[in-house]
DNA sequence: TTTTATTGTCTCTATTTGATACAATAATAA
DNA sequence: TTATTATTGTATCAAATAGAGACAATAAAA
């Protein structure tokens, strides 16, 4: 029987983190009446990713997450959901990580805690697209948003992650208004109900919209 | 900046698990009218538990959760969802784990991989309540079947994990006819309105709910 | 067979939803 | 300013759906 091999997972500042396991955030804004996530692009390796991260030895699982939007967005208070694990083996693709690894320079020797195995736990994240200030980490050129109809081909099974958050989204759209996460506090019905249809991705009907909006008895005009 | 400790993974059998990822599974049946759950007792302990367990280096965390329901049920081709994460690192707590270790005779060094920190990936199942063989693991005396509403106080954050599978159950009630999982393939409308209201927790109208039901489609008489 | 309980069918009303017409307001141009 | 246009809010109607109960058909028990 293979032994689990024993690799410190520890970052270039020394900070250490619970191996094997990692989160990654579909960050959804919304503008020019268009629905956006968050992408970044890792240095010279042509690589896309969603923004993740790993969970601090002493650290709540949700509250890394948060740690991680907060640096990417400079937000705190986001909203903030999972929405599934990613837990299959082939899922992991050490090649994948050495490319990035080595393209800044760094040793990726066999037992590098990035190359082992992860699961992820997946995330997606509302933000009020204006109020952001975006800012990608060490290892990568950007972070910035692109149309949903727009993503480019990602690492890994980050493509698919990107479409269980947007089902997740969809399902869970109507609780607790959601959409205004993706709004400044004040805005129009309009802006509403466009933020509606760029989600589910079809028109709504605008009075019987209205109507529906105001019955829930969340909403002041 | 604390190092990570090492700790190979490895039951006694040798076989070697992914460290800090674990799996619980709230496993739902459905008899005398009464919503049930599996619960299962440590030796010597009187710690009360969900069945769970740990991810094979090369298995797939859906087939790791398949496995483990396979082994304390007998059953294949179970009905399984996830339905939450829990991260929190107040659910790390050492003292229990090592009871049970103890318990069970072995040596429980403050080096043993069970006492390390775990993330927990929750799963609910829904399985025909007749069908099931009950099956303790190495380190039970018992795994069975409780009333929900009778439950014990489990170890760690179990009993809040019921909570959120019960939850999700409820969300999701409608989706597929889920229900029909806990039932034999040949069931009463009777027994699936029970089902119903066993779930929701209230009385549901006979004849609409009827009515409902083969609006779906999904049934035939 | 009679009685009783269970299950299926039908109907009535109340509520919710989809669709449209039209009024009020705001934005633009003459 | 007024006239014109577009946008947004209100009212209404019909269709679909949900809740509640009457009653017939069937199954189970005496």
């Amino acid at each position: 029987m293979a032994k689990q091999k024993d690799n410190p997972a520890e970052n270039k500042k020394g900070e250490s983190y619970l191996t094997h396991v990692a989160f990654d955030s579909v960050v959804f804004g919304f503008s020019g009446e268009k629905l956006k996530i968050l992408v970044m692009e890792y240095h010279n390796t042509g690589l896309f990713a969603l923004p993740g991260g790993f969970v601090g030895l002493k650290e709540n699982l949700n509250a890394a997450v948060r740690r991680g939007l907060k640096e990417r967005t400079g937000l705190s208070n986001i909203y903030l959901e999972q929405c599934y694990v990613f837990g299959d083996v082939k899922r992991h693709q050490p090649e994948v990580l050495r490319k990035i690894i080595k393209a800044n320079g760094l040793a990726a020797d066999d037992k590098h805690w990035l190359l082992d195995r992860f699961i992820s736990v997946a995330y997606y994240a509302l933000i009020n697209y204006n109020k952001v200030k975006l800012q990608p980490d060490a290892l990568s050129d950007s972070c910035e948003w692109y149309d949903l109809d727009a993503v480019p081909k990602l690492m890994l099974d980050h493509n698919l992650i990107v479409q269980k958050a947007l089902e997740t989204l969809r399902k869970n759209l109507d609780e607790k208004l959601l959409g205004t996460n993706l709004l400044p506090l004040q805005f129009t019905m309009k802006q509403l109900q466009q933020v509606y249809e760029a989600i589910l991705d079809e028109k709504v009907h605008r009075t019987n919209f209205q109507r529906r909006m105001l019955a829930s008895g969340l909403l002041i005009r």
